[in-house]
DNA sequence: CATTTTTCTTAAACTAGTTTATTTTTTCGC
DNA sequence: GCGAAAAAATAAACTAGTTTAAGAAAAATG
């Protein structure tokens, strides 16, 4: 049995940091001191549209999604951020700009939040910290360069199941409704796919 | 009569780069001892699927097409880079792996060329390139968020009028078969999308 | 554990987008 | 400027994905 000792939510955000970035202890207290500890109930909103975000969040524990609604009230999901994943509604808090998102906890959830002035202030403090945000995002880039493209070239037959092969701890955390929703289907179309495929 | 007089090169890039970070002149003079300058004639191939990626590419005049080919031959559109646009298929280079995509001029072009050597040496040189391209990324992973949402949740007549309201300058740069593979629908269909707009 | 709510399935009618084919228009290379 | 080649338009038959509706299964809540 590993994994039993339940880590603290900083250990957590430390690793990931050091993926790309190595810490001092006391660069390491100093950003612990940037961060907020934040929690939501399942169905929970953790920002909503017209907010100008205010965080950026590292989930720790649970699953939150982010989505929008279009103008016939259909929810379209951009993504879903579970344990080690960072999340939030970047063009909003970049430019301080009302957000269009919604984020809602799927799941009892927790996670760490920085502002807009200690992210700013971290790479005064810790220039590091660009190297870090520079690899991050070019890491994220690359996969939705990829979601893009995959988007205009694949039927949704075969990006249901490039979805369960990349992101199978994913998969079977949420329901089929909000996975259509990723992938910019109905979920009765999601429905038949799967029918489809079990028969084959 | 502005933009009369030919800007060099390398003044398109150090503007592009003052965007982010402030560069002295001696930086300026080992960044561009990084640089590798190259052209390629119109429908001239400046990369092909197999390859591993050499170089990411800062367009300084005419217009580069990314693309690729599904398993029936169908081209796909990643993006189109004019001047003052950084290229290239970014997973390939960064994990040195061979790349999907080609890359072919549509117009006689000109760009500036960094190789992943001379990429990873500039951080070191110059640490602030690090913020130079996480304020890049930055901003390239918004408008790709945008644009992976928009394909879920919009129809292609609102993804084609949105293209010409946001990039009117490579609209009517590029063919409409380009732009079909752009926006992921058949030259056909874009053909009746634009009869009918033309007849509201 | 019962009941209320939400999700999932199935199916038929529909629409957005594709395919194939032909003609017209534009562009390019000489 | 001319001829060839590529791009664009149009149209008919088709298919991937949507809509509407209704019942079955699963899950949340008290």
């Amino acid at each position: 049995m590993e994994d039993q000792v339940p880590e603290s939510p900083y250990n957590l955000v430390f690793k990931n940091i050091a993926r790309f970035i190595d810490l001092t202890t006391e660069e390491k207290e100093l950003y612990k001191s940037f961060l907020i500890e934040g929690s939501a109930k399942r169905k929970e909103f953790v920002m909503q549209p017209g907010e100008i975000t205010k965080y950026e969040y590292f989930v720790t524990k649970g699953c939150l999604k982010v989505y929008s609604l279009d103008r016939n009230g259909v929810e379209h999901v951009s993504m879903f951020a579970i344990e080690d994943f960072w999340t939030g509604d970047m063009a909003s808090f970049m430019l301080q700009q009302p957000s269009t998102y919604f984020i809602k906890a799927l799941e009892d959830s927790e996670f760490l939040m920085i502002t807009k002035e200690n992210f700013e202030r971290l790479f005064q403090e810790i220039p590091k910290f660009e190297r870090f945000y520079r690899n991050l995002y070019q890491r994220s880039l690359v996969s939705y360069i990829h979601r893009t493209n995959q988007g205009i070239s694949l039927t949704a037959e075969e990006r249901y199941e490039i979805f369960l092969t990349k992101y199978p701890h994913i998969a079977n955390r949420i329901t089929q409704k909000d996975l259509a929703a990723y992938l910019g289907i109905t979920p009765e179309f999601l429905s038949m796919i799967r029918s489809k495929i079990s028969k084959r």
